[in-house]
DNA sequence: CCTCCACAGGAACTGATGGCGT
DNA sequence: ACGCCATCAGTTCCTGTGGAGG
């Protein structure tokens, strides 16, 4: 008579594990060579000799869709130079920032000085203008004599950042370095878009564009490949099916030739595998973990819904299928159910936008003559009525409309 | 051919929040 | 204590639009 955990854990004991090293499977991994990418590693390497050489900052763009490794191969030559230049009088300071996880400019920079070592004290998250920000960054390179290079990820989300506030950060960063009598910036954008370009001040891009690597799009059989190589070294031997791993490149070429995707798929099917005690890493878990994926990107979004955002997916969950204005006042109906005070039509609109942007919904614009343009609203194929249910039946506030 | 519907979606504003500098 | 500066959710006001029906 023993207990259901333990019968779980003695299984999970005995059995065999897939995978012998886990963190290999982790996106954020830097692999010792990262393949493929020798041309533009050299490029890189080469645009940023200057900073070697101690004679100047020079600034680079990287272009590259997400997934085509352009992130690890800068982290890499980044990694070396700093190596190098350890033992000199010039050391380097790294800054590493992802604009996607800032969601104003005063965070970006606030990121960019605490990576410089000001502390909570010398630079607060929020209270300063941002001149104020600027100039302390500023001041603690020049105090240092850091020699910084600043790595921005995800550049165009700071640009549009940039453009929506009418602060020109980016350009005055460019600049920087004739405001400095110590010390020097070097830049160095990631961008996603090769039309990103055109969002930026054209002085920012002369200076940041001095020198560009493009990195293409991996095709099926490099995706292949790197899946190979980090099998050989997270998995124990023969673990992983042929028909499994073509599965796994294929799918993840298809969408948008993502290494980073295929990775995380093979992760989560060694890991399906292994709660299954299966001995090996079969097609059909690939399958599974592409399903699981995809549920688990959309329960987190449904989960960090505000109250009106989700009375807005219960609306159109009630009315799917329906244009802007029907789902208007079936929300407006809910908001009365649940003594809510309702938001305004375009609030709604945005959020209904926004949804449709997180690939909760798809929206469609319908042109009906003279009785106006609307957009209608439909629920995800994934998304049914049930998983809404489910994941909001625990909000209080949305127990009696549910 | 013109009109007019039912919204889409941009822009500018508001008011709360929050912490700094003096 | 008070003004300043910035962010954020939300509001107000607005202009734009393709085609069915007259």
């Amino acid at each position: 008579m023993t207990d259901p955990v333990d019968r779980l854990l003695d299984a999970a004991e005995s059995g065999k594990s897939l995978i012998k090293n886990r963190d290999i499977l982790q996106t954020t991994y830097v692999p010792a060579t990262i393949q493929h990418r020798d041309e533009e590693a050299k490029i890189v390497a080469q645009s940023l000799l200057p900073i070697l050489k101690q004679s100047r900052p020079s600034n680079l763009l990287v272009y590259g869709k997400p997934g085509t490794g352009k992130t690890l191969v800068v982290k890499k030559v980044l990694s070396k130079i700093q190596e190098r230049v350890k033992k000199s009088n010039f050391p380097i300071k790294l800054v590493y920032s992802n604009s996607i996880e800032e969601t104003s400019l005063s965070g970006f920079l606030v990121s960019l000085g605490r990576q410089l070592g000001l502390t909570a004290k010398e630079l607060p998250i929020t209270g300063l203008a941002l001149d104020e920000v600027f100039k302390r960054v500023l001041n603690k390179i020049d105090e240092g004599k850091l020699n910084t290079i600043f790595v921005i990820d995800e550049i165009d989300n700071l640009a549009d950042l940039v453009a929506k506030s009418g602060k020109d950060v980016l350009y005055q960063l460019t600049r920087a370095n004739e405001r400095l009598k110590q010390g020097s910036i070097t830049l160095v954008g990631i961008s996603n878009t090769l039309t990103f370009k055109e969002k930026l001040d054209p002085r920012v891009i002369s200076s940041l564009g001095e020198e560009e690597v493009v990195f293409t799009n991996y095709n099926p059989n490099q995706i292949k490949k790197i899946l190979e190589e980090r099998i050989n070294e997270a998995f124990i031997d023969n673990s992983v099916e042929e028909g499994a791993l073509n599965l796994c490149a294929a799918k993840a070429a298809s969408v948008s030739g993502d290494a980073r995707r295929a990775i995380a798929l093979l992760r989560v099917a060694g890991e399906i595998a292994e709660r299954q005690q299966s001995d090996k890493v079969k097609p059909k878990h690939v399958e599974e973990a592409a399903k699981k994926i995809e549920e688990d990107k959309e329960d987190t979004t449904l989960k960090s819904y505000t109250l009106h955002e989700r009375l807005v997916m219960v609306a159109i969950m009630k009315a799917n299928g329906s244009s802007t204005g029907e789902i208007y006042s079936t929300y407006k109906n809910l908001c009365k159910i649940t003594r809510q005070e309702e938001l305004t039509n375009r609030r709604i609109t945005q959020m209904l936008s926004e949804i449709e942007l997180d690939g909760l919904i798809t929206g469609k614009i319908i042109r009906q003559g003279i009785h106006g343009r609307t957009k209608k609203h439909t629920l995800g194929t994934s998304i049914t009525p049930k998983k809404i249910k489910k994941i909001y039946e625990k909000d209080l506030i949305l127990q009696d409309i549910l």
